[in-house]
DNA sequence: GTTACTGCAAAAAGTTTGCAGCGCC
DNA sequence: GGCGCTGCAAACTTTTTGCAGTAAC
């Protein structure tokens, strides 16, 4: 969720585009707003369901598809399977600790705009889009790590 | 799989680890090697049933996992699930088709590198790896799908 | 002869769909 | 009041696991 959106606005731009304001998709707007970890769809389930007891997995996929559509959130390709974190405001992309799946955004390589042209008089590809990611650990995560603990 | 290797030496390398020769694997490898597609694991069973009829999708899955683990091969993510191509030499980053799958590579951005040492002080993090990847349509597929086809 | 590997089937995990009732606009 | 949205359950897809027979070393 772009960070620097409330619950209010998020909801409203939905309405723009006709998706119609209930209490389910509050609730899931308010757990991608209070996260900064790329959370898993069962994770998103479990802590909307704080917000909105009742809720079900369906309708946090629908969610979750409806806000990715709109660019409200991201996913991200972390070993296993994807989660789901915030778009941040900017051309930006993700480093994310292999251990908490905190996200830290850092600015987009604008070095890839002339690798991209670069690519395409190469190669005769029509680019659309393009996938960047960092892995690592969090500072946190790694002295936690050193601890033994592991 | 590294297009500079041959079917003996991937499986001459995978015996170097201990893992036995059998008809099995070494369908799964010559399906890999005979693709210049990222694959889905349904494509590659289909594939490897050519070479092997009796294979099952179980042996695949778990000799994708060796491959993949050995460097052989990688992932690619491609929209709505994740494909699996052969690793070329070199550090290079896939260009993949959206519609064929076809994968150009190119080599790795060196600016990359100055960028991670660039994010671990800034961050704090400890950059384990990163995933760079572009999307885009081959010069074929666009042709096709300008023509009215698609 | 051992032990790793296989194919099969079943289980598990992840995701989508159908639908009747509810509640938003 | 109409229709979009929901929760539930079932279906479906993808991946993993258990196991007894088979074959590689």
């Amino acid at each position: 969720m772009s960070i620097n959106l409330n619950l209010e606005e998020v909801l409203e731009r939905m309405a723009h585009h006709g998706w119609r304001r209930t209490p389910a998709r509050e609730a899931v707007v308010r757990v991608m707003l209070g996260t900064d970890r790329a959370l898993q769809v069962h994770e998103v389930y479990q802590r909307a369901t704080r917000y909105h007891p009742r809720i079900g997995m369906a309708t946090v996929y629908r969610t979750l598809e409806i806000l990715e559509n709109l660019g409200f959130v991201q996913k991200v390709h972390a070993g296993e399977c994807h989660r789901y974190y915030p778009t941040p405001p900017g051309h930006v992309h993700p480093l994310v600790c292999l251990r908490c799946f905190r996200v830290q955004n850092f600015a987009g390589d604008n070095s890839l705009g002339s690798l991209k042209a670069h690519l395409e008089s190469q190669t005769g590809f029509h680019i659309q889009g393009h996938l960047l990611q960092f892995f690592g650990y969090c500072e946190t995560c790694w002295q936690e790590m050193q601890g033994g603990a592991e």
